[in-house]
Formats: C-alpha cells, structure tokens, sequence
DNA sequence: GATGAATGAGTTTTCATTCAT
DNA sequence: TATGAATGAAAACTCATTCAT
C-alpha cells in the first residue's frame, strides 16, 4: 500500500514535468517559432536543468514531436469523435470544417506549428510517418466515400477531394487570420461546405 | 565610349554572377532542402568564393529570399498573364490550377520550398513581406469578384474563397505527390475547377 | 546472536552487490570498451540503482580500478603461485609465459584493459599505484636474480630483462590475437622461453 | 610571378597554422594526457579560435590522429632508413633498438601517447588502421626472414618473433624511465640484441 | 542502505559573417 | 571586386555525481 501510494506519486510527479516540458516546448514554439526552440530555452522555460530533458526525451526530435502530437491531440480526439458519428457525410464535413477552425481560433499561434509540421511531414527526409495528416485525409475520403456511396455526392476521387477538403480549410483558416478573425465560425463552416457541396455557380 | 562598354560588361558579369548565386541556391535547396543550404555550399555550387556572396547579398535571409523568388518567378509570371488575359472567370480558375499542377510536376521539389516559405510568408517575424502569396490571393479574389458581377457566380466573400481555392489547388498537388502524380494534370485541373463550380452534391 | 546472524547475512548480501557490480564492469568493458562504460550501464547491467553504485564505491574512477583488479585476479593469482614455487628459475619463466597466453587466449577482449590499464598506470596523472605491474617486474626480476645466482643466466640487469621478458610475452599474445590465436599455446611459451635463454642465432 | 609569390606565402601560412594545432594536441596530450585533450584547449593553446580547427581537420579524430602521425614521424623515418640500409641483419635489430631508445628518451613524454595509440591501434573498434604499428611488425620480421636466408638466425615464426622483439624494447623503454633513465642508451640497446642473439643462459 | 530523478558543467561540432589582402 | 582564412557564438547532447525520499 505504502509502496503502491509512493509509486503513484512518482508517476504523477513524473507526468507533471513531462507534460511541463512540452508545454514550454509549445509555448516557445508559438512565441519564437522553430528557430527559437532550442534545448537550452525550453529547459529555462520548464525550469528545469538541460539534462532533464534528455531524461524524458531521447533527442530534440522526439521532445517536438511529443509535444506537437500533444497539442494536437484535442482536434485530433474532436475529428475523430465526429468521423466516427453517424451523421450524414455532408454534416461530418461541416462538422470538420467547424472544428478546424474553432481549434484554430483559440490556437491561432500553433497554426505556424501545424504547417511546420506539415512540411516535416510530407517533404521532409525525416522518419516522421506522415501519420497526423494522412489519416486524416484518408478519414476524410471514407467520409467522402460513403456520401458516394449513399447517392449524395456524384463519384469522385476521394482521396484527392479529401486532400482539397483539407486544405481548403486551412486556406480558410489562414485568410480569418489574416483578417484578424472576422465573422463567426459557424457561418465561415458552412460556406466551406456550401461551396463544396453546390459550388460557387449560380443557379438561374 | 569606352567607359560605357566597360560598365556595360560589368553590369552583365555582375548579372551573371548573380543569377548563378540565385541557381546554386535553388539547386542546393531542391536537392538538400533547407538544413542543406549553407552559405559555404552555395559558394561552392556557384563557384565562387564564400565572401562574394555578401557582395552581392547583405546575408543569407535576403539570397534565400532572392532565390526563392527567382524560382517562382515563372509561376509567377504565367499565372499573371492568365489572369490578366480575357478568359471567362471559370477558365481562369482551371487555368490557374492547370498552371500549378503543371509548375509542381515539373518543380516536384520545390514544393518543399513553397510550403517552408509560406510558414516563414505568414507567420515568421522574418521581415519577409508575404507578398507573393498575398497578391495571388487578392488576384483569385478579383476573379471571383469578375465571377459575381457578371452573375456566374453567387454573392460570396471574395478573399475567403480565394484562399480556400488556392489551398484546395495545394492539397491536389501535395495528393498527386504523394501518389507518385497519378493521372494527368488536366483532368485534375477540371476536377478542381468542376467542384468549385457545381461542387460534390449529386444532381437528380 | 540474531544480531550476528543479521550482520552476517548483511555483510554477505553487500559482497553479493559488490561483486555483482564489479561483474558488470567488467563485462560491459570487454563487450563496450572504455567508452562504453558509463555509471547508468554498470548500474543497470549490475540490475541495481545508480546511486547504489555510490555507495559501494567513492566514484568511476574507483569502481573501475577495483573491476580490473578483480578481473586480473586470477591471473595474478596463478603467476604468484607458480613464481612461489620451487622450479628451476627457466622452467618459471616458461611458466609465466604459460599462464599469460593462456588467460589472454581465455579473456581476448581483457587484454584491451591490461592495456589501458597499463597507460593509466605507469604514466597517468591518477593515484593508480602501478602495483599490479611494478610487482611482476620485480617478481620475475627476482627469479632472474634466482637463476644468475644459480649459475645458470649470465648476469644482466634484472628489471631491464624482467620487463623485456614480459614486454614481450605481451607482444607474442599480440601477435597470436592479430592472427587469430594462431598455434597452440605450449609451443608459443616454448618459443619465448627458448629465445630468451638461446637467441636466435644459429650455433654450428 | 605575383600571383604565384601570393600562393607560396599562404601555403606557407597554411602550413605554419597547421604545424601550431599539432604542435599544440602534441604538447596537450604529453602534459595532460588523453583527457585532457579537448578542442578547447587545443585551440587555446595553439592561439586560435575553436571554429578554425575544424577548418584544418574534418573532426577530434584526425586532428589526434595527424597530431600522433607527425610525432612519430621522426622515428619513423629514422627507423625506415636504417632497416631500408645494408647492414647485418643483427646491426639492423641494434640500430632499431638505439632508435627507440633515443628517441623515447627525447620525447619520455610520448611513450604516453605511443601507448595510447597502441591501444586504439589494435583494439579500438575505430577505422584507425592499425598502420604504424603492424607495419613496424612486418619490418623487423622481414629482418628476422633475411637473417634466417643469411644462416644466421635459426628458423623462427618471424612476424611473433618481431612482435616479441618491438615490444621488448618497448619494456625497456619503460624501465629506463621509471628507474629516470639510467644507464646510456648504447648499452642498452646492445644488451637487447644480445639477449635477443645469444639468450640469457651461461656458457661455459 | 537503496533509489533514481535531477543536475549542469563540459564536449564536440556548425556556420553565418567579417576583414585583411 | 573577389577572396577565403579566421572567427566565436550557439547548438545538441553526455554523464558523473548528488540528494530527497
């Protein structure tokens, strides 16, 4: 008992300073970009020895990744929960769009770290599976799929519509942005799908 | 008359001097990407001395700036003078996805550059102007905006869109790269420009 | 008595550690070398705590001194009682060549060590004793001495040839490893023997 | 003409800068031993800045490696010239044995080192080719195989025989400068090949 | 006595930039 | 103008050692 309640406190203990570490990782990395991530700062950050982090991290690399995949995870649970829905295909994708950009409003800084870590992602020599992004594109083209399936949406080639999905959504995201935010998320979300459910032709 | 000769060859000598900084650089950058590109090897890729590159270029920020521009340059172009010819809005959209899909098949690698860029364009505290993404968002919005007032397309919040078509053009691009570039380009051009058009939703 | 019974078992307990420890070291320096001996190894091919290790010994530098000498014990062990005992001074020194070849053909990867051990010890600024050396130049030196006083050496210098004896017993086990461990034992023993007693050159 | 003094008077240059680091790793080494050899403090010692070291050598490793080479070169060459030369067999093993013993007792310091790299030389897991020192190896057993083809030397395994032989002299180094050099160094030298030519037993 | 998380000084290496020639 | 040797600040990472529990 006394054993179990002592090493419970350690785990605790334990988490707390890793979660610390990708905190400050985070932090440093929305105020100061990639550039300003060094090993040393991100130890002044947490308030911690540089040594510590190489007790919970094996490299630079994996802390990043860590805490990227950390800061992540609330949109990544969020899609998922809605994907995973039975909502109609056309409500899963507004439903997205929604999400991305609610996510996006209240961490507007990190979308400099989402696209970093885009380019990582897809381009880089790195090990880094493409796993964040690629699934979702993938879940995106079964959501597609199904529409297709269901006689909603005329056939298509779901991965590469998934692909512009996506990224349509972060085109949105970054003009609200630029535009200081302006409008409300809801009506931003539903032009999304608007425009890719009917298009942008008139209709006489 | 003989002084003007003399500055004239140096003006050209300088020139080529220049352009062949800006190709060391872009070869470097699409072969070694980002962490490649150090000043040493772009002297050495070019050819001359390390020194002369602060001749010609305050310092590495503004070559890499120069370089980058330099490369996107015939994009740049191409897509300009498609836009600012007479084709009917929509054919100015699938134009200008037909001239990015045709630019990244050809700059595969590229691509890499083009997204570091945007991050650095966007979201940096560089001083980099985010000038060459901006206008092609406000020249797509002027498209749109043709669109609208010559009533082929509905109302619709010009810059929002416009972004979301140039990103959707992206996630196309990045889906065909990571396919090994499946199909061919104008297919997918008119994919892009189909679903924009009359979007996904099936029609009885 | 329960208390001697307790002390007892403690005291065994804490050799049991030690020993383990000095097990570890050693076996991780023939596996790692020098290099690849670290506290955090030793500690946890020993299956103990780092800072277990600081209670058994003052610091590395300690710990690895005790290893080697542990690992050399046998050795140590052996020549002493061969050179205690009553052959002819000729027949000790083939002995001695003996007991080398054989432990170092046993512990190939030890010899590494001797060797290290022998740089820190003769020339290093650490408070090594050079005893483990120094000693068996004077043991043999003093059978030579045996041997001059029996009439059976002319006279010599005897630590100059004491340590050119064992010089070179370790170039001959040199010489095997490099070969692979090329014929037997008894016959490369002989051979020094024979040349530090004959020479080489031929007699008609 | 210009152009070529300018050339020559930086080569020379180049060289001096060169000479300096090594000298400096040299003198590093002798007075602090393997550990205390850091680029810092070679740099500091040799007057430079850090980062120019690593303009003359790729890493640590061949920085220690060319410091080590240019050391020995002297002995080296002194030795090859000797065994190079037309003398008896016997002489030449004389001549090897004053070499050493000259040159060790110039530069007692280095034995250190020499130890050192005999280490690395033949147990490192390192890309070090072991060059130095097999070479020497194969020298004075081609010595040994001439004496034998003259009559002179009983038939022997030359290459364990050498081996035998190098490092004998290496214990008598050794001993002379633990006893602080005793005894002049002709003598010396002679009494090895004695040994090593008529052994240690008494004739009547 | 045993633990192991935390430490931080120390190490190698990189590279943009400068400046004397 | 062109050069390229020299710089030195900064970065990632290591590891022996300590100390609160």
């Amino acid at each position: 008992m006394d054993v179990d309640k002592k090493q419970e406190r350690k785990k605790v203990l334990e988490a707390l300073t890793r979660q610390g570490i990708l905190d400050a990782a985070v932090n440093l990395l929305t105020r100061e970009g990639i550039q300003g991530l060094t090993m040393d700062r991100v130890a002044a950050e947490a308030g911690i020895a540089k040594g510590t982090l190489y007790v919970y991290f094996e490299n630079k690399e994996q802390m990043l990744e860590a805490a990227i995949d950390a800061s992540f995870d609330p949109l990544v649970r969020e899609c998922s929960a809605l994907l995973d829905g039975d909502l109609a295909p056309d409500r899963k994708l507004e439903g997205f769009s929604l999400c991305h950009l609610r996510f996006f409003d209240e961490h507007r800084d990190l979308i400099r770290v989402l696209l970093f870590d885009r380019e990582r992602t897809h381009f880089g020599k790195s090990r880094y599976t493409d796993g964040r992004y690629r699934t979702s594109v993938k879940r995106v083209a079964d959501v597609l799929d199904d529409g297709v399936r269901q006689g909603l949406f005329s056939t298509l080639d779901s991965m590469k519509v998934a692909a512009m999905f996506i990224e349509a959504n972060m085109g949105m995201i970054m003009q609200r942005i630029h535009d200081g935010i302006s409008g409300d998320v809801e009506k931003d979300a539903r032009q999304i799908t608007e425009i890719f459910m009917k298009g942008l032709r008139k209709r006489k």
